[in-house]
DNA sequence: CTTTTATATATTGTATACAAAATACAATAA
DNA sequence: TTATTGTATTTTGTATACAATATATAAAAG
């Protein structure tokens, strides 16, 4: 099997005298489930037999129970004591959570990053800002989404708060899943990215009170636009 | 040893005809492992060998290095690949960090609780703050302590969004676990306790606006107190 | 004496083994 | 047929075994 993790890891040596990857095996395969479950490959309510996953993967039972553990604390898996591990189910309910908590977290680095993101982060946004609007000329959909991601991850990474980045990637990852499991891809069109214009503008401006504004009002028709989406797909 | 996890889960059957408890050892040495750390029993950059938890907690290495993913996972040890699990350090930056994070969660949190919470769930908080007010006249500031968290955690509760409840409890035990770590409890205030009332009182108004900007001002305040005493003590 | 290197010990990362529980399935009774 | 019960198989929960890496200790060189 060509994924084999564990084949290919074993003679995968120090890439340079300076790096130190180290990296077990149990970091790999969780980068890889995470992934496919996230993508939708892993469809929700599925039971996830180790003695498959491991065959899949290439590697023991230790490992992936470990990385099982942690896809449990993301919430994308359910551990059921005595039973093995079910492919969490997202609802609409998740959905409307983690948006509302999305905005919340965004809100907050937003303003954080008009106080302290430095001038190579704004630009570096402004850049990411810039592709999405090529791409929104193109009708590339699917860069456009990845590029948006981008953006508001590195929004948040510039609020300097590592607390916050970290529940942030988690809440996006969770966003991310939906869309790819609904279909709904966020809604590209010249009204939503002018809104979007108007928070990166802001915040290069570092006016903390505009960019909140702005960004609030973004994702809150977002949310809603997918929500129809959601509803419109699950009749 | 009498906190033998192992030995005491294996006689234990079902509590209850209906009632299926089914947890496995992992569960029950994270909930120690975890309420250790955040006691301050292992002290921030303490190594923690398998060996000597296993003994400690009378299990085996499996379930504890799936309890170590976890706890790496909400932040409180870290995993250096081929040395093992290190309690984390946890910085002044640390707390100011996730103050900035559970004022912003809060702040939601309110907000919604204002929409959604039931009768009962408003009755419940009023009562733990009346507690709160009778500890404070006692001066009994361990009990105001464990009081106040129960009572935030209650508010986010009410709010119905479990992700929000789920990142709102981590965070608030990385806040209590710096707080046991440098001695600060929340300054028990008569000031502090009229702020305290007042986002209660707006809360059981319903009054969102009115409840968030008390919340926002309690909070901000409390996180100036708490910064204070840990630059005092850690001089 | 300090530094280096070699060796031994300890500890982790991964795989496997074993027992208990859950699931699947077939045989039997109603 | 449908329900039930007993049995076989699978799967999980936990423990242990083994190999690789890291740490500690001691010997040797400077």
């Amino acid at each position: 099997m060509s994924g084999n993790i564990g084949a290919s890891l074993q003679s995968s040596q120090a890439d340079s005298p300076y790096t130190i990857p180290r990296r077990s095996l149990q970091e790999e395969v969780t980068v890889r489930l995470r992934n496919e479950i996230v993508e939708g490959i892993w469809a929700p309510g599925s039971r996830l037999q180790e003695r498959i996953l491991c065959e899949r993967y290439g590697v023991s039972r230790s490992p992936l129970r470990e990385t099982f553990q942690i896809m449990a604390k993301e919430g994308l898996l359910e551990l059921l004591p005595g039973k093995g591990a079910v492919v969490t189910r997202p609802t609409m309910t998740d959905a409307v959570e983690n948006a509302e908590l999305i905005i919340a977290l965004e809100t907050l680095a937003i303003g954080l990053a008009c106080e302290r993101a430095s001038e190579q982060q704004l630009k570096e946004i402004r850049k990411l800002h810039e592709q999405m609007r090529h791409c929104n000329h193109r009708h590339d959909i699917t860069a456009y989404f990845e590029l948006n991601n981008a953006v508001h991850s590195a929004i948040v990474a510039a609020s300097g708060n590592a607390a916050l980045i970290s529940v942030h990637e988690t809440t996006q990852r969770h966003i991310t899943r939906l869309q790819n499991l609904s279909g709904a891809l966020e809604a590209v069109s010249d009204e939503s990215f002018l809104e979007h214009e108007e928070f990166i503008t802001a915040l290069q401006e570092r006016n903390a009170d505009k960019a909140t504004g702005a960004l609030k009002t973004h994702l809150a028709s977002t949310l809603e636009k997918i929500k129809e989406r959601i509803m419109s797909s699950n009749p």
